[in-house]
DNA sequence: CTGTTAGCGCCTTCAT
DNA sequence: ATGAAGGCGCTAACAG
């Protein structure tokens, strides 16, 4: 690894140069210039970045937590975070949680040791530990999709849950659904209250009741699906609509209930949220919402880059548009 | 942040000493080392990596690049390297190059600048630009699934394609098969020729001849596999059965065969290759290769390893085993 | 426009 | 067991 030095032995000129034709080059001559370039090339140079982060106090990455990789809705905003990072010179360092907070606190602690400069988190926990909660507070963090718990309030970039389930409601409503199951994911969320909270505003409006027994699960995964819809099932009071939290939860959904001779929407609608790419091509096509994931990684990563730079915040929560989608998974309530 | 120093005054003891009891408490008298580790926590000190990685030449991070993050397959390869990552000590970067040449080079870059350790590659091509050739040379970099086209030789972690897709035509061969298609991926790779290899062998034992014009495709894509079954779909000479080069095209063939009011299995006998979460849960489920990609990452990660610690590779290959796991989207031949 | 100088925060001999 | 001192590779005033 040549440094810097022998750049300069090459050249003939002072580190100061070097260091500034790469970084200024028009406050150097253009023949000087030349030469540095040209030794650069032959001693095979390349600045060590890190030792530049130690002078001025930026690493240029961001780290990034996920409590799942495995959910193809948070990879599709690890694309758009790491898409908009890297058009602004940022590099993402990734951090699988799986919703561990010791996980969680070695990966935000990166930030207060200098490997990264802000935090991306895709949770809603404080990502920090008990210790290291004073030191925390001047970190760049903004939240994707969950709203983080603390304190202080951190900027979220999110969707307006509320109203994306009473788009869903709405719709199994019109189709004459009057009972209704719910498979939700963890239940402690801010995302929880608003969907529950969206879902049940309409159904009050409609003067139908939600069986509180009717609302089972508790994660975001296929086979929370699977477990929820049989469980679902099995209730004396058998839903003719599902909502499902997520579509990984609808995918297991929706296959349990073929397992059980039962066909989709024709004896049981089935409505997801997120849109990942497969839910348009499993058999039926699910109804659910679409989130602009990629453009929430996008702006997730604007957010953090504005409190890194020290520029005021226009408003501390970024609320993205969603799309309700159609398909074949709901449909009118079937005639007993 | 308080560095080094502020923890000094508060212990009443020098550099050297704080850095000691961090690295090597046991050099460090017992009673001085409780009065560091409290001035520690009073100033809120955590030590500043990027610093010490500029003394030690080291900054205890792997570069991963990813040729599509959408790909749920890569993505299991990428928590298994987060996981084994982690348990070493190092950090993952994540770099999404799109098989984009330039970001490639940007992203092997950080190996060079120092930014990183090691570099693992989820795709066949040289990582590096031309003009980092010489740089490159003593770089610790593996790649997984694809082996890297370049003159020196450098380790690969990968399945035995070449056998899996025997299983697999085996498998189609004795349902009573004789007229194949083919979705594949990118034509260019090792994994084509190994795969499509496997295939033919297999035919060629069985004196089944393989119609060019029914090997289709070129990506790794849902979108591929619905217009490569269109294709094999229109063509004169329709197969019974079709391999597609990853669960992806499965998924979009399967799509497309049923929107053509084709069965599958029935009518036409659909194979994947990876084992993605969500093959089992389509309809029908995918008949595919398991592919122990979790496992694929963590020995991604120990091989790297080895060569940034300089212990000399075993081998620089490292087969890991498939599984042929016969679901129900392959069946009888269609009796026409 | 360029060189000198003085660090960034930490680690590591070398003494003591 | 501890401290002093020098340096990792680079940047950023400050002179000239």
């Amino acid at each position: 690894m040549s440094t810097i030095k022998k750049v300069c032995q090459l050249a003939g000129v002072s580190t100061a140069t070097v260091s500034r034709a790469l970084k200024n080059p028009d406050m150097v001559n253009v023949k000087t210039r030349e030469r540095i370039f040209k030794a650069i090339a032959e001693a095979g140079y390349r600045p060590n970045v890190l030792a530049s982060s130690v002078k001025t106090g930026r690493s240029n990455s961001l780290v990034v937590l996920v409590p799942n990789l495995s959910n193809p809705f948070f990879l599709k905003i690890i694309q758009g975070i790491e898409q908009a990072a890297q058009e602004s010179g940022y590099s993402v360092l990734l951090g699988d949680t799986q919703g561990d907070p010791a996980r969680e606190h070695e990966y935000a602690g990166m930030v207060l040791s200098n490997r990264a400069d802000g935090l991306i988190h895709l949770d809603h926990s404080f990502p920090f530990s008990k210790n290291d909660e004073r030191l925390a507070e001047n970190v760049a963090m903004v939240s994707v999709c969950e709203r983080i718990v603390a304190d202080k309030k951190y900027p979220v970039v999110e969707l307006d849950n509320y109203s994306a389930c009473r788009a869903l409601a709405n719709h199994l409503v019109s189709y004459g659904h009057q009972n209704f199951g719910v498979i939700c994911g963890q239940k402690e969320s801010q995302i929880y209250r608003d969907r529950l909270g969206g879902i049940k505003s309409v159904l009050t409006e409609e003067a139908i009741e939600l069986d509180d027994s009717l609302v089972v699960g508790g994660e975001y995964s296929i086979e929370a699906g699977e477990t929820g819809a049989r469980e679902l099932l099995a209730n004396p009071n058998r839903p003719t609509a599902i909502f499902c939290f997520n579509d990984d939860i609808a995918i297991g959904a929706i296959h349990e209930i073929k397992k059980h001779g039962l066909r989709v929407p024709d004896d049981i609608s089935v409505v997801g949220f997120d849109n990942i790419k497969v839910s348009g091509y499993i058999d039926p096509p699910l109804t659910t919402i679409d989130q602009p994931a990629y453009e929430m990684g996008r702006t997730a990563v604007e957010v953090v880059l504005q409190q890194i730079k020290n520029k005021t915040l226009l408003r501390d929560r970024e609320i993205l548009p969603f799309r309700l989608l159609e398909r074949a998974s709901s449909g009118q309530v079937a005639t007993r």
